[in-house]
RNA sequence: GGAGGAGUCGGAUAAUGGUAUUCCAGCGGCUUGCUAAGCCGUGGCGAUUUGUCGCUUGUGGGUUCGAAUCCCACCUCCUCCGCCA
């Protein structure tokens, strides 16, 4: 959400925009609303004041006074519920140097890091290796799961559990506080970071949301998050800090759900494209300045990008374009892993600027030096999703012999070099 | 699964239908000086003609001239019994 202050001032700015992240809002629509909101708001406040006034004195008249409260007070409900609608619909405002493009063709490559791996074998992809060796079971995963469902066994469970206390480890010596999230949610934390009202359908309802220790049901919906982002930033709803309590930095491990409703066909096969996945997830919170989120989002974005140089693996950095990026974000990268089965580059992490966009929603602020009370700028990043990582790390490790070769920095969690390892076999 | 309570600023607390009290903490200022003390100011959100005005007692409704207080729904917490990874 943005400032309507800001929207009032800059609406030229605001409709450009919208064009460009190629989102259709009726700018002056809202901005028609919010004169109409404020009249309202004037009136009935005017009335108020006289009906307080003449509660003491006169309580007939104030009754007269009460009728016409009472008919603003619903025309003034109608137009901010109207109002807020659009106010969520409202577009971040990109930055200077995010590219301008329709989708993703106008994405651009701004780095690439390691070798490409050559192999003087016919190459298998990650599928053929996780049935050769016994490590991915899809056909069972669709039969008690249903489409792109999956199970991990054997040693890519344990090459799953050292990927996540790898990231762990490392974004806590970085000065991250680590949480584990929940992620059963009410809907207002989906509002707040964005997920909703806008890519409502790829976010699972629960049907049954369960009872309350009393033996009645919950009767709000509860929603199966997509991300750590969510509940982590939802965490601080509310909350007002020091300036000083700043950056925040936080990350978090959780499972992730998404319904995928909009990507039908799309990356059928295999690991890439899944309902249900785990994910560590880091997020930051600064003060209210767009150069210094800028700098946290690049500190960000090298924090995924040193996590696949421990892994070795191959990749590159894509800066988002504007039809490209989320109506809340101010500046993204994607960061794509070398997967050889694809003979490509595949999205493996992605980096954010929200800046107040976010924390507008969930009421996130801090009170500066001058003790005027800002939003904080919210950011966050991956910092590895899986089981998605496996396949580069299968594809790209896979040896002449048909075995895996387990990436050095990995090999002190699972304790042997490669697969299959007689040690985890029963 | 059963039974009963409770939600007032960061914490504590008063107000049983009459317009939210007091204390502590924090922050800002001042005074006195000796290991600190005292005094004053200070919640948040919104509108504004910058004078102010409105809203804010978990949330949303209702009754009323007037609601923290009465009614309805929801959210959350606590106590006791039972069950449970």
């Amino acid at each position: 959400m943005l400032d309507i202050k800001f929207i009032r001032e800059n609406s030229d700015k605001i409709k450009e925009v919208c064009e460009k992240k190629g989102i259709e809002l009726d700018i002056d629509y809202l901005l028609s609303l919010d004169k109409k909101r404020r009249d309202l708001i004037k009136k009935s406040e005017g009335l108020r004041f006289q009906q307080k006034k003449l509660g003491k004195e006169e309580r007939k008249k104030a009754k007269d006074i009460k009728d016409d409260f009472k008919k603003i007070k619903t025309e003034l409900k109608k137009i901010e519920e109207e109002y807020e609608k659009l106010m969520l619909l409202v577009p971040n405002v990109y930055s200077d140097d995010t590219p301008i493009g329709p989708d993703e063709s106008g994405n651009k490559e701004i780095y690439r890091w390691g070798k490409v791996p050559k192999f003087d074998f016919p190459i298998k992809d990650h599928i053929q290796l996780g049935k050769d060796l016994d490590l991915i079971d899809f056909e069972k995963g669709v039969k008690v799961s249903g489409f792109r469902g999956y199970f991990l066994k054997n040693e890519a469970v344990l090459l799953q559990l050292g990927l996540i206390m790898h990231a762990i480890l490392k974004m806590s010596a970085k000065g991250f506080k680590l949480m584990i999230t929940p992620t059963l949610l009410k809907e207002f934390t989906l509002i707040g970071s964005g997920h909703f009202p806008v890519g409502k359908e790829d976010i699972y309802q629960v049907a049954n949301p369960g009872k309350l220790a009393d033996g009645n049901f919950i009767k709000e919906p509860l929603f199966l998050t997509g991300t750590a982002e969510t509940p982590l930033l939802a965490y601080f709803s509310g909350t007002t800090f020091k300036e000083s309590d700043l950056p925040i930095k936080v990350c978090g491990f959780s499972p992730c759900y998404r319904s995928e409703i909009g990507s039908y066909g799309k990356d059928t096969k295999g690991l890439y494209r899944l309902h249900e996945f785990v994910k560590v997830e880091h997020i930051v919170f600064c003060k209210n300045d767009n150069k210094e989120s800028d700098q946290w989002l690049e500190k960000m974005k090298l924090n995924s990008q040193e996590i696949l140089e421990d892994l070795g693996l191959p990749y590159r950095v894509i800066q988002i374009c504007s039809g490209d990026m989320g109506a809340g974000k101010r500046k993204m990268y994607d960061v794509e892993t070398w997967m050889p089965s694809r003979n490509s580059y595949g999205e493996t992490h992605s980096a954010s600027n929200m800046t107040d966009w976010q924390s507008r929603r969930l009421n996130i602020k801090y009170k500066d030096s001058k003790g005027e009370i800002k939003y904080v700028h919210a950011l966050n990043d991956t910092v590895v999703a899986m089981p998605r990582i496996l396949i580069p790390i299968l594809e790209c490790y896979q040896r002449k012999d048909g075995k895996i070769d387990v990436p050095k920095v990995l090999q002190k969690y699972l304790g042997f070099k490669k697969i299959p390892s007689s040690d985890v076999r029963i």
